[in-house]
DNA sequence: TTAACTGTATATAATCAATATATACAGTTT
DNA sequence: AAACTGTATATATTGATTATATACAGTTAA
């Protein structure tokens, strides 16, 4: 499966576990329905408690990255690629959001904020 | 003065206190170089320690909008206004950093990035 | 010069969220 | 029945946040 912990870094093992996976389904090398493994087995692997893997996957599933069954295990969900366009989309709106409050209250027009924007995409 | 502490809200009170005395400088209610209360002095006002008065005149002056003396006092700083500003378009810049890389993460052109930044400002 | 004020520095206590875990439970598969 | 799956509950540890006391040192003005 090709999942390594770095205890090192300050990132928490749930966080890496979460990262790699959604990775792993983004990038398509996991597609749709395919069996994670099991947090159980997983957890062994990486020699950790299985509710560590388990909050990992219940980020996922909460992102809907994947679905869980239970009993049998966990596997990839549809649309992830839909999804992930739609959380960016909002994300920007928030973005968009809170520099139109910025500009606001420091006297920026719509013209040079859009001006920003538009250098920002050059860099 | 008017600064009043709600024990109730969530916020913290150095923090309740910092945005009180911001917003008083930013508003010009508090001059260039007009003394903020002492910090022992507003402290015994409130009735909480000093040290929690302290730090949000810590918060205060490391951010620019006041200056302390040692054995003298804490005093509204010159170029608020200005330093209000480029804090916000640092803040602004880092808030298009953001909105790039997720648009490129979900193939969305700059075009429609632009649209919806001009868009934002109709609302 | 001393009393009363100013801010500073260091150490500490309480609280809370984040992280990781063990253990007991319940359903599925073979 | 044995071996697997995920679930639920309770708990321990850690670190950051918040608020504090106490001892210190400089300034001011009687």
């Amino acid at each position: 499966m090709n999942i390594f912990i770095d205890n090192k870094s300050g990132t928490p093992i749930y966080n890496q576990i979460y990262t790699r996976l959604k990775n792993l389904i983004i990038s398509g090398e996991l597609k749709r329905d395919d069996a994670l493994p099991s947090i159980r087995a997983l957890a062994k692997d990486l020699r950790i408690s299985f509710i560590t893997t388990k909050r990992a996957y219940d980020e996922l599933e909460k992102e809907g990255f994947v679905y869980t069954v239970p009993a049998k295990g966990c596997f990839v969900a549809a649309k992830n690629t839909e999804l992930l366009r739609e959380e960016n989309l909002k994300s920007i709106e928030e973005h968009i959001d809170c520099i139109v409050r910025l500009a606001a209250s420091c006297n920026l027009s719509r013209e040079e904020v859009l001006s920003m924007v538009s250098f920002g995409f050059e860099q």
